[in-house]
DNA sequence: ATCCTGACGCGCC
DNA sequence: AGGCGCGCCAGGA
């Protein structure tokens, strides 16, 4: 296949129910890697295949992301699964997959922070 | 192999 | 609270 990467963020994509949503950055950790939300995004553009849910990953916090006039249909679609969607998907927190596990010794998120001296 | 682009994310202003 | 800029990664030309 062309990348192992983009075949296991569709397989990632994929499980995700309905009338839930999930993040860019977290099907790029779940794909193995942390940094390359954006790259999701490079995937998720090209993604033509219905079996894969691509109007249920959005951007983090609840941002909607999208892609020009998809991004209409990608609200549609979110609210006929039931979601209240504003500018940015509400309620979050309660309808993201997978689960956000609290107190996680093993997300790490780094914080590169820039001291000023 | 190199360069440029982009459905992102997050700290700062 | 909102907008801007820079860093990250994989794709495509």
């Amino acid at each position: 296949m062309a990348s192992d990467f983009r075949a296991r963020v569709l397989s990632i994509v994929r499980r995700v129910p309905p009338g839930r949503v999930t993040t860019y950055g977290d099907v790029a950790a779940l794909a193995g890697a942390p940094r390359a939300a954006r790259a999701v995004g490079t995937v998720m553009r090209k993604c033509r295949d219905p079996r894969v849910p691509c109007h249920r990953v959005i951007g983090a916090g609840g941002a909607l992301g999208g892609y020009g006039s998809f991004l209409q249909v990608k609200r549609e679609l979110l609210r006929a699964e039931g979601l209240d969607v504003g500018a940015r998907v509400r309620r979050f927190d309660e309808v993201r997959w997978p689960a956000p596990k609290r107190g996680n010794p093993r997300s790490p998120r780094r914080r590169l922070t820039l001291q000023k001296t």
